[in-house]
RNA sequence: GGCCCCAUCGUUUAGUGGCCUAGGACGCUGCCCUUUCACGGCAGUAGCACGGGUUCGAAUCCCGUUGGGGUCACCA
């Protein structure tokens, strides 16, 4: 038999590259496929060659239909696009592994034919138990046995009722391959056993259906997450087995990405909230924002500028520049990073983009009136530098769409009061009366004038009381813009409420 | 346990033998600006895991140690 890797590396480079996105759909998406997928849709755009996206569901047990739709949801929500692939089409179709069925069928046949293939038939439990017998330890897994089964031992078998798996025989020989942002790697030989590809039922496994898919739809690099790196070595022996069987013509490159990591030093977990995307969605972060902190785990577009679009580093990516470190999922610094987007944002775009978190706290009302988007439109740029996350402004701005009656103060606006707060707000009430022009450059003047000149405060002690009756909050948007948005009415009403309670 | 990967401030990174008494960003601290908060500006805090080599010279190369992580399924 064959023992040594011999079928050639892929040395694609430029329009010629192939990179996919490949996700089974289930649970929620996590940040680090996204990471992944940003990697690999980065690496297509820079080259200029094809990002391909591909869905593998061949685990009835734990696929979803909803986990796939959230998939698709999530990459057009980031505005990664895809070339080829679900709902796109391609020369490749079909892109769900699921409907591939009768290719892997196939290949298996031609894998069978060519030798490297055969049939197994021992339990997992058979399996240790010779491990057992034979004082072999258990994580070494199968033994290789039945590589050479002769006719009257299978049917021996088969007469048993039983039915075979399939398994790959791997090459005796150590295997290595250069991944792209780790440098050489070798396995010795002996790493692995004669692994499973298709079940006793026929069900082609993981281990066939991946490679397969890539090698038939000509992907040239594989960006994939460091889990993986260690099952690399047996997808090489698959390649080589499909070169030598005809069904493909080499081995693509591998690249590891390193882990995104949650609190302490474990790998981010999908049952932590913070690997959830929508849940970051919900909080407020933008597209721009997320993807700019995702891209930061691993990679840099320079050693001084942490803020950049994603043109701008599909313009600078290459995986060769990928840190092979596992890196922390740190949401403050995720949070700033998504912040300095907002800001960035014409005040249009960032305006609209506040109206569906205002709705879903049923700040205004859905869809939007004239009048809500009125007063949205003037509030919108006084938080625009105060808020890092989209449904910050909730609490920010709830205050201008409700009526005085409504106005909770909260316990920290009470806080920091001066003793005389309510004297200083009947002031201040006193004065606006007789105000007419009720802008605020006029409310500021006036007001500056009553309470610090004449009343001598200071302008934290003058001006707190009138924000948390104004607001409710001890951090509001400016205080004389928010008066103004109000209007003089609703300003006085506030104001009178807070002075008799 | 076998095998594989990883190792620069708290975090994330720059650094590919001399430009490094190690640079940026986030965080944190202080100051300035200021109607609170935030933004902005300025200043500060803090790191090459350890031990051997190689070299005139090492964060950078090699070996080892230690620490961390992953993987060893008829899941993906």
């Amino acid at each position: 038999m064959t023992s040594q890797i011999t079928a050639p590396f892929s040395t694609a480079t430029g329009k010629d590259v192939r990179v996919r996105f490949c996700p089974s759909p289930t649970g929620t998406p996590h940040v680090g496929l996204v990471r992944t997928a940003l990697f690999n849709w980065a690496y297509a755009r820079h080259t200029g060659g094809t990002f391909i996206f591909r869905i593998e569901d061949t685990d009835q047990e734990r696929d979803s239909e909803e986990s796939y739709e959230q998939i698709i949801e999530a990459l057009t929500w980031l505005g990664l696009d895809w070339d080829e692939g679900i709902n796109v089409g391609g020369p490749n179709e079909p892109y769900r592994q699921s409907e591939r069925m009768d290719i892997y069928k196939e290949v298996v046949e031609k894998l069978k034919a060519a030798g490297h293939l055969y049939e197994s038939f021992l339990t997992g439990e058979e399996i240790d138990a010779r491990n057992e017998a034979a004082g072999r330890a258990k994580q070494l897994g199968y033994d290789n046995s039945e590589r050479d089964l002769d006719r009257s031992q299978k049917d021996k078998y088969l007469a048993e009722g039983r039915t075979p798996a399939l398994r790959l025989r791997v090459p005796d020989s150590e295997i290595s391959f250069t991944d792209l942002v780790r440098g050489e790697i070798t396995f010795p030989v002996g790493s692995f056993p004669d692994f499973v590809v298709v079940r006793p039922n026929g069900q082609p496994l993981y281990t066939l259906v991946n490679p397969v898919d890539d090698a038939l739809m000509g992907v040239t690099h594989v960006l994939r997450g460091e889990d993986l790196l260690s099952s690399t070595p047996r997808q090489i022996a698959l390649y080589n087995a499909m070169v030598q069987a005809g069904i493909t013509t080499c081995i693509p490159q591998f690249g590891h990405l390193p882990y995104v990591m949650g609190e302490g030093n474990k790998k981010l977990s999908k049952r932590d909230p913070e690997s959830n995307l929508f849940h970051h969605r919900d909080r407020g972060f933008i597209p721009e924002g997320l993807l700019n902190y995702l891209a930061l785990l691993g990679w840099g577009l320079s050693a001084d500028q942490d803020i950049f679009s994603l043109d701008e580093m599909a313009k600078a990516f290459d995986v060769k520049d990928v840190n092979p470190n596992p890196a922390r999922f740190d949401l403050k610094k995720a949070d700033s990073i998504n912040a300095s987007h907002l800001r960035a944002l014409a005040l249009e775009d960032f305006t609209k983009r506040l109206i569906p978190y205002l709705q879903k706290n049923a700040v205004i009302s859905s869809p939007a009136t004239s009048g809500e988007l009125e007063i949205l439109s003037k509030a919108a740029p006084l938080i625009q530098e105060r808020i890092q996350v989209l449904s910050e402004c909730v609490g920010m701005l709830s205050f201008l769409f409700v009526d005085s009656s409504k106005i909770q103060i909260e316990e920290d606006a009470k806080k920091g009061l001066p003793e005389n707060a309510k004297a200083i707000t009947v002031a201040a009430i006193e004065a606006i009366k007789s105000l007419d022009d009720f802008s605020t450059e006029k409310i500021q003047a006036l007001l500056n004038e009553v309470l610090i000149e004449q009343l001598g405060e200071k302008p934290k002690n003058a001006f707190g009381p009138l924000r948390t009756a104004i607001s409710g909050r001890r951090v509001s948007p400016p205080l004389f813009e928010s008066m103004e948005i109000l209007g003089k009415a609703e300003t006085l009403a506030r104001l009178e409420l807070f002075a008799r309670s």
